[in-house]
DNA sequence: AGTTATAATGTTACCCATAACATGTTACGC
DNA sequence: GCGTAACATGTTATGGGTAACATTATAACT
């Protein structure tokens, strides 16, 4: 691959200034541009950003390293995060966790090696040791959607508490007083949040909060399901669900519907984090949404913001209200069992044969 | 940051035993290494990739440029290329074009100034041009998903052809006889192949194939509402339609829904791309499903070959197999529009409120 | 003791682009 | 016609890690 050198030679000038030439910087005359672009133009040359990069200590690069890449959550977010960082010139390396703190570490290290400007960072659990790695090295870090206790360190998230308060009460408000909540890990913010917001809404309806109606397991669709197959084995049995995430929801849903049991009829089912239109035709979930794109581009702004030091002196936590979608899956809870008319409308129940 | 120097100075050595310690190379005595190692640790020394990368041209990255990570099916490529990548010690930057060539070719020259080891593009549009760029720098390059003619370039792709002929035999085979094709832009390979695939089951059956029926338009949900609106103005009524991606179903779908008309009683709805089990948890529709997975591990497995020179000699095509998963969405023709049984058990249909 | 192999450590050049500085050229006012 | 400002181009040092080479220390033989 040809350099600037060579281009310089091509050209009869200095490289110097094919620099200038290239970053439209100091003054060259409009024949030397002339012959200068047209050296760039036959050579194909296209330049080496690693000089600079090593020379001034930045990469112009930015990571978003997230748990999740399959969730439309995630990648919506993503979306976000590429837009506030095109805007000013900045590229992102998009990573994936598992939820794994293992694979979280790896990723960090190699992103440090890379001499990565900034982090977004959505930590795998609760252990402020990978946030203290990345601080030590007085690299730019800005977290994501959760909490980190004790740590000083800017932070953009959902408001869960809020989002899973509403969920509750909705359910609540419907008739629902035997209301079981699938939570995900326990060490991690939202999941405790969430359950918290739920706690809020039970009590405050004078309702009691039974830690048996709360489950822990993780932010998937297996986990999903065998809460659902636990929680259904309690009598007298929830008449409404509270699952924390997406996949949570679609688990406890196929559990639901093996049990023979029906949304809403049987059982009302509401969630957080919602899936596009384009996935979903027909959106059926009660949810809480946040707003996720805007989550990454805030976070994207503030850590830009951050690495340019014009980021206010303050450490920053910016929480999103979370919106309520009242769909087909919430109705008023069925006491006998018999059939009634279909709430909602019409409805899906039917089994994957895929 | 400290680098190498910094920490050859507090363990007394030179920055040449400190790299021999760090990369286990050469010969280091075990009471030198216990000294580097205690200086690394102390200092919180992480070294930059930058300076080998620029002195030996060689990032250890790859680059997966693809047209819209909020399709599944991207991100579950996606997933195969990370795995693929870092089996290897790879590191990949993804990137979204939006099927747009001019963010595309953006992209691809960020990438080239960053010396990105190697490309897995999924190429936005058919023109070559963006691959030329690529392969001037003499950059591995690995084409995903679509073809682009007369490039002498390596591809890994799905049946389309298949893909879409078992689709429309499917439809035959349950007596459909007005079908509907709704593709993608007329000069992407897939939308062009999976036409040609539908053209063939259709002239094979002895129905005859009619332009009319044919609808090019994009990979997007509001195209596919669009195009399906356009179908249900043909007189007699299509019974049946072949969306070419899971977007364009989904659209479809939101368009029979406004219509008043019932999947699959009224209109069969087939398509090609599955959407996971996590985000949707009672598939529906009856799909051509690629290895959405192997196709991003294999295209990754055969770029590293290639940049290591361990690449078999000719120019790849590898095309993958697509299996047909036949669901509730496609269903022999209602012909009189009188209420029949509902032949795939309990569907949906209720309209969106979200 | 002397030779040789191998173990252990050090020195230097290199990769590419550009900031900082240096030098040369032209234009214009008085 | 001379001084100064603006224009135009060039030279050099820099950044971090390591391959290639150089040197020194130790061990293993005769």
């Amino acid at each position: 691959m040809p350099t600037i050198r060579d281009v310089a030679k091509r050209a009869g000038v200095a490289t110097m200034t094919v620099s200038r030439v290239i970053n439209n910087s100091g003054y060259v005359s409009e024949a030397t541009r002339a012959k200068v672009e047209a050296a760039i133009a036959e050579l194909g040359y296209v330049p080496n950003m690693l000089g600079p990069s090593l020379r001034f200590n930045q990469t112009n690069t930015l990571a978003l390293v997230l748990t999740d890449i399959t969730n439309p959550f995630w990648t919506t977010l993503a979306r976000g995060v590429e837009d506030a960082a095109q805007e000013k010139g900045y590229s992102v390396i998009l990573c994936n966790t598992d939820e794994s703190l293992k694979k979280q570490d790896q990723y960090l290290t190699m992103l440090l090696k890379r001499r990565i400007d900034g982090f977004l960072l959505v930590p795998a659990g609760d252990k402020a040791e990978s946030v203290r790695l990345i601080q030590k090295q007085k690299i730019a870090l800005v977290i994501l959607d959760r909490n980190i206790p004790n740590v000083d360190v800017d932070i953009v998230r959902g408001d869960s508490f809020d989002g899973a308060y509403q969920l509750t009460r909705h359910l609540i408000e419907l008739g629902h007083k035997q209301i079981v909540i699938l939570s995900g890990p326990q060490n991690i913010s939202t999941s405790v949040e969430r359950v918290e917001g739920y706690r809020q809404a039970i009590e405050e309806a004078g309702l009691i909060y039974n830690s048996g109606n709360v489950f822990w397991g993780s932010f998937s669709q297996n986990m999903g399901a065998e809460m659902a197959r636990q929680a259904l084995k309690i009598t007298p049995r929830p008449t409404a669900f509270v699952a924390v995430n997406n996949f949570i929801a679609n688990g406890a849903w196929q559990t639901i519907d093996e049990a023979g049991l029906t949304v809403p009829e049987d059982v009302s089912l509401v969630t957080f984090d919602d899936i596009p239109a384009t996935i979903t035709p027909h959106p059926f979930l009660t949810v809480a949404v946040q707003p996720a794109y805007e989550m990454g581009y805030k976070a994207t702004q503030l850590l830009l913001a951050r690495l340019l030091n014009e980021g206010p002196a303050e450490r920053q936590e910016i929480v999103l209200p979370v919106k309520l979608f009242i769909r087909q899956s919430s109705a008023p809870p069925n006491l006998n069992g018999s059939t009634t008319e279909n709430i909602a409308g019409k409805y899906f129940s039917s089994k994957s044969n895929g």
